[in-house]
DNA sequence: TTCGTACTAGTACAGATGTACATCTACCGG
DNA sequence: CCGGTAGATGTACATCTGTACTAGTACGAA
């Protein structure tokens, strides 16, 4: 028997499935048969929607950077509502860190673009949104310090797999939001 | 013919080619035969000396980190020696970016330690160290601040490919080592 | 209804991969 | 001088991989 048609959905299937793939095994290890089972399709879906293996690697980090990006938005939007600047950034930024799965794919993103030129754009769209948001409350230079501040201790905070070290992290915002 | 006989030398060679390898492809990618190719060495030799693929990497890992805390030594004399703590710590850090592939290991190995908890205690000697050092030029808080802010803005200098942005750099250790 | 095609599904295949292993040889203790 | 063993080397093999391809099927258009 054959699957109802649904072009659309079997394609998002695929790529929300090669993002948790990535984020499961990364980017080096993800293969069309991981990806086929957890989006619960045949293996030749794959290779249908996207030719080769990098394109679907490439469009999964697009979707999940996108994603960040929406996250982002909700930032700015708390951070403009909020009386207390310094301790917002702290709340958005522990609390992003909840879910390890979107600040995982990040840091692959990170790494494949360091090495693969064709995903810099994509992951410049993190890093220029947050340095948006970031200039906006402590201008340029020191809200593209903040940018690099708020990216290390969440990768740091990942790799350690500790929480947040919410007193030094919020040192460092104060010095650099309040000048 | 059989080469000259050198276990330990070999055995360098091989994880050396290993750091190679990784800072060339990523560890996703690394291969044995790969490994042997850049070493020199018959393939028989990597599962000669590491009984897996895995502990060839951690091998490597380790050594490319202790490589990077060798470093840290010479950063922290030099800060000490120092009138302008400031401008040292810009120096040092543009400086550890001439050369991509140790940062590019470096990060390698974080992705890996956030996945896999035995890797975790190499990738924290990292970042002891780098926390360290930082915190004896701005206290414990804002120098735990100040070794998250040289990381980030390291990798993001590495994802973008550009050189690290002096401005907004400086701008951030002065607020953090300053107070 | 019929027909064409966009989609589904399963299989095939050549190549790469991790690792085991059998063979050979340089070196060291006696 | 002469075993014995740690190391060197090449090959073998089962498994996994990306991708191509054949065959079938749902569904809109006519």
């Amino acid at each position: 028997m054959t699957a109802r048609r649904d072009p659309e959905g079997r394609c998002r299937k695929i790529v929300t499935a090669t993002v948790r793939a990535i984020a499961d095994v990364g980017i080096g290890n993800v293969t069309h048969r991981k990806i086929a089972a957890l989006a619960g399709v045949p293996l030749g879906s794959t290779t249908y929607y996207f030719p080769t293996l990098d394109d679907l690697v490439a469009a999964a980090l697009r979707e999940a950077i996108e994603c960040a990006r929406a996250e982002l938005e909700a930032w700015a939007e708390e951070l403009m509502a909020s009386d207390d600047v310094v301790g917002t950034f702290v709340d958005v930024t522990r609390r992003h860190l909840d879910d390890r799965e979107p600040v995982l794919l990040e840091y692959e993103l990170y790494l494949a673009a360091a090495r693969s030129p064709e995903l810099r754009p994509v992951a410049q769209l993190w890093i220029d949104g947050l340095r948006g948001i970031c200039a906006r409350f402590a201008g340029k230079d020191r809200g593209f310090a903040l940018a690099a501040l708020i990216d290390g201790h969440m990768m740091q905070a990942l790799v350690t797999d500790e929480p947040l070290d919410a007193d030094a992290f919020r040192a460092g915002v104060e010095r650099l939001v309040n000048g």
